[in-house]
DNA sequence: TTGACAGTTGAATATATGTTCAACTATAAT
DNA sequence: ATTATAGTTGAACATATATTCAACTGTCAA
């Protein structure tokens, strides 16, 4: 008995359509870091940093005046978009500069704005 | 004094700049709902659901058995996906079949996986 | 060297959420 | 009619996580 059959609490009903798609799942450690990927990405505070370090390199305590948000709270997301190698930064004196280190995030953006005006 | 210097708990140093990134930044309710989007998608159960829809039409058992899980925690994620446009599904005898209901999953997938594998 | 400020960080708290469990509906077969 | 199966659903539980708070480092200016 396989693992999945004595997990799963319910039948193989079309076992073809079932064999054919196990077949073309992509490895399962690719989807789960795809699925980080996109965690990463839906929340509101670190989409609007994205959304606001597209339209320009900013330090810490610009981000925090532009949402309206503590320095502690926004420090704490770029650690986060930082490691997830999302954002990258620099420091100057002793301001940190953030910016975008990853060109597919505004093609993500573009795409999933797409969906939203054609939902809507 | 506004109400972001009010929440705020430090200086804006490069006025400018966060007026310059303020006036570009989009309506606050459609990043929300940008974040809303990203979040369904940031989870690997719900990824792996997806991708195998992207090969097949399936019914709810079917799925379970491809991801080895419960009928119920499969059921639960295709509502959320359901409720959020993303899939769709058709009742056919005691069978519930479900295809992906946006064009623009694809898309997102794999300009992700891009991102993924220009990381690695 | 002292004070002020930019930024980080760990712990705590509050909230959100994924899975399990049990009960339920609907459909098909005997 | 009865039984079995596909699927749904709400509550409970466990876990993950966003923000707050307080303490901290590093840098600049007086």
């Amino acid at each position: 008995m396989s693992r999945s059959e004595f997990i799963c609490d319910c039948n193989v009903i079309h076992k073809e359509l079932v064999d054919d798609t196990k077949s073309k799942m992509c490895n399962e450690n690719l989807l789960n870091k795809l699925a980080e990927f996109f965690k990463i990405l839906g929340d509101t505070t670190r989409v609007k940093i994205l959304f606001a370090l597209d339209k320009n390199e900013l330090c810490v305590c610009d981000i925090a005046n532009i949402l309206g948000m503590t320095k502690s709270s926004i420090s704490h997301q770029l650690g986060t978009l930082r490691r997830s190698g999302i954002v990258k930064c620099k420091k100057i004196g002793k301001e940190v500069f953030y910016t975008l280190d990853d060109e597919h995030v505004k093609e993500v953006f573009e795409i999933g704005l797409e969906h939203i005006e054609h939902r809507e």
